[in-house]
DNA sequence: GCAATAAAATACGATATTGAAATAAATCTT
DNA sequence: AAGATTTATTTCAATATCGTATTTTATTGC
């Protein structure tokens, strides 16, 4: 006999496999867990009993007796994500299949304060509850500043007068009454990107996060890194040069390239249609962009040096540069460091929109869902 | 019933966790497996009967019924790692228990050849094993340059001149008759930390390694990360500054160290003594001093930030400039990263010795090992 | 069309792990 | 000093998973 728990966690394993498309049939399954025939064809069938996954068609491919493809049932129930800061928050909802169903924006009032922003989560993914029949299955919280995921505690957020050592996961579970999770905004995008975005199939990769701030996302062999203080990838703070003037930031955020661009000063704020903005000033000639692209470059180096991930996901308004200034800086990079030109690092706009963190937040609740057994 | 091998497995961790000391009874053995005390017991009792653990006197540290300590038996036989490059080769044994039994440094011919290197491998530890009745139980193997530690194949190095994809798993496993295991030498350092240095208890740490050259080892949650490319942590390659100009180890490695501080040319080889010499040359006061230390803080800070490791650990000849020079990078890391001063990141010089590749090697035969069921 | 081949799924006895309860061996309380 | 408390280990029936063999269902070759 093996713990109920035990069993839980691997009929979870197996809809994560099939939702991710690693598996298709009991065979694959038992490939990839390392499992017997027999053990992936009894969990098949609990799954199946319960409807959370249907056989469809047989599809015969090569020689062989054809496998009895397996997918998901997209109305077993509906995941919930939701990120913020200071200003917004989006809520996106998607069903047990995967398939987005809904996304919505709101903005926060200033000087918004912890309990607004924990009612406006209440109150939103109640309406959407109401609107479906379908159960809600999780609910995940993207966060912004420094969050600890296995406490379910927000640490600490410099924009958010008293968002203090909040319990989110235990105030938002006992309103909603569904299992909550709760990481850092910047770290579910990178969950979205593994997910949903060009990181599908891989085994780790980097989010490099670039808007208002500046930071990247780690995900290695398959596991978000967290960090032991909870601060991985603050690379935000990096000291611009080898003397002690100026940090990342200040040139390599969204509203720094804008200006360096543009030629806009200090002062001025950025537009609001900042993409488009960007999409106009991208001109792979200009003396600017090149200044901006080996920026990157010497980042993207030192990072790929040190980490070696099979590929850097460049996230947020940036994108509108297009794949022309990621492969500037990739061809930069390999001037810096020739050993690349083998096999150069793969640094692409992300395919994801701005409601990635939300996503990414609802893919953490997805992966910590479990079936409830009889 | 559960496959023999994912029991052998079992077996093996419950070994490692008593090596380590984070587990010493069957109880703390259940509770970091996730094993219900019945099975921890049933475990224990295997391990008794073939003579791999013993039970010591129970000691009563509290309340309850005193446990019952287990630890290793020394004499169930013995591990053997071997780190080389292109001057000389150097072998450590230890035995079952993780007690050092022989070290051994040869010195390699100038031009030295693939075969002969293996050659030597096979000799020195067959010599070794004529010495001992018990059984050697594995060898590990640190080699420089690409390694592929899965395919247990060495891909390339620089600077011998066939040594091009050898297959070393597969050739020292059929002359020696025992599992032979590989990694690359810089990384094998990091499990040496990891085992026997000041990274004893960490999950993850970051090892840096400034000999001739300058690299680095991650540790992360446990596993030693290879990269995506098998390129980890070489940052040597780093560019300097913003510029072109400059790779780290022309600052930070440790001949560079040695010619900074004491002002020889770039022409002067590093002396043999280069240990004393830097622990002579270890002056806080000294501005030369402090630009070291700051080099040393700009590259701390960086990974720092980007990782959020537990500690970092310097090893290598660096280490005779002392905890002084450590916390000087420390502090001067806190005043680039002001938000380091809450928790200042950890940066010690190892307690390893120079057959720290060797050791590490073989703790990868010991992490590898598994008990051969009856 | 019919055997041969190949891959996937199922059947079934064997057994290792489990949970819950009992037992053991120490300290703490009164 | 006897019982309560606490922690570690052992016992034992129940059962989930495994391995192996078998069955199912397709393609391929003749």
């Amino acid at each position: 006999m093996r713990s109920a728990r035990a069993i839980r966690e691997d009929l979870a394993r197996c809809i994560l496999h099939l939702r991710s498309g690693r598996a298709d049939c009991r065979r694959s399954l038992a490939r990839l867990m390392r499992l017997s025939p027999s053990t992936a064809g009894s969990y098949v069938e609990q799954l199946l009993a319960a409807e959370f996954i249907r056989e469809t068609r047989t599809t015969a491919a090569g020689r062989g007796r054809p496998r009895r493809l397996l997918r998901l049932v997209g109305t077993a129930g509906w995941f919930a994500g939701v990120e913020f800061h200071a200003k917004r928050i989006q809520v996106v909802a998607f069903d047990f299949a995967g398939q987005t169903l809904r996304s919505e924006l709101a903005q926060l009032p200033d000087a918004v304060t912890t309990r607004q922003i924990l009612n406006t989560i209440v109150r939103i993914v109640g309406r959407f509850q109401k609107d479906w029949t379908q159960p809600l299955l999780g609910l995940g919280v993207g966060a912004p500043g420094v969050v600890d995921p296995e406490a379910g505690v927000a640490r600490s957020y410099a924009f958010v007068a008293d968002w203090q050592e909040v319990p989110v996961v235990d105030r938002l579970q006992r309103q909603l009454g569904v299992p909550v999770t709760l990481e850092n905004n910047r770290r579910a995008t990178a969950s979205a990107g593994r997910w949903f975005g060009a990181g599908r199939q891989l085994a780790d990769c980097v989010v490099v996060g670039a808007r208002s701030g500046f930071g990247v996302a780690i995900v290695l062999g398959g596991t978000l890194w967290t960090g032991s203080q909870l601060a991985a990838g603050e690379v935000g703070h990096w000291p611009a040069g080898t003397g002690d003037s100026g940090q990342l930031p200040d040139s390599l955020s969204a509203p720094a390239v804008w200006r360096r661009l543009s030629g806009a000063t200090h002062r001025q704020r950025p537009p609001t249609d900042l993409k488009k903005q960007l999409t106009r000033l991208a001109d792979p000639g200009s003396p600017l962009f090149q200044d901006v692209v080996s920026d990157y470059a010497h980042f993207l180096t030192r990072v790929h040096l040190l980490l070696d991930a099979a590929a850097y996901l460049l996230h947020g308004p940036l994108t509108a540069l297009g794949q022309a200034f990621c492969q500037a800086v990739v061809s930069e990079a390999v001037r810096l460091a020739p050993q690349f030109s083998h096999r150069p690092p793969c640094f692409e706009p992300t395919l994801l929109d701005d409601d990635a963190g939300a996503v990414g937040a609802g893919c953490h609740a997805m992966e910590a869902w479990q079936p409830q057994l009889p």
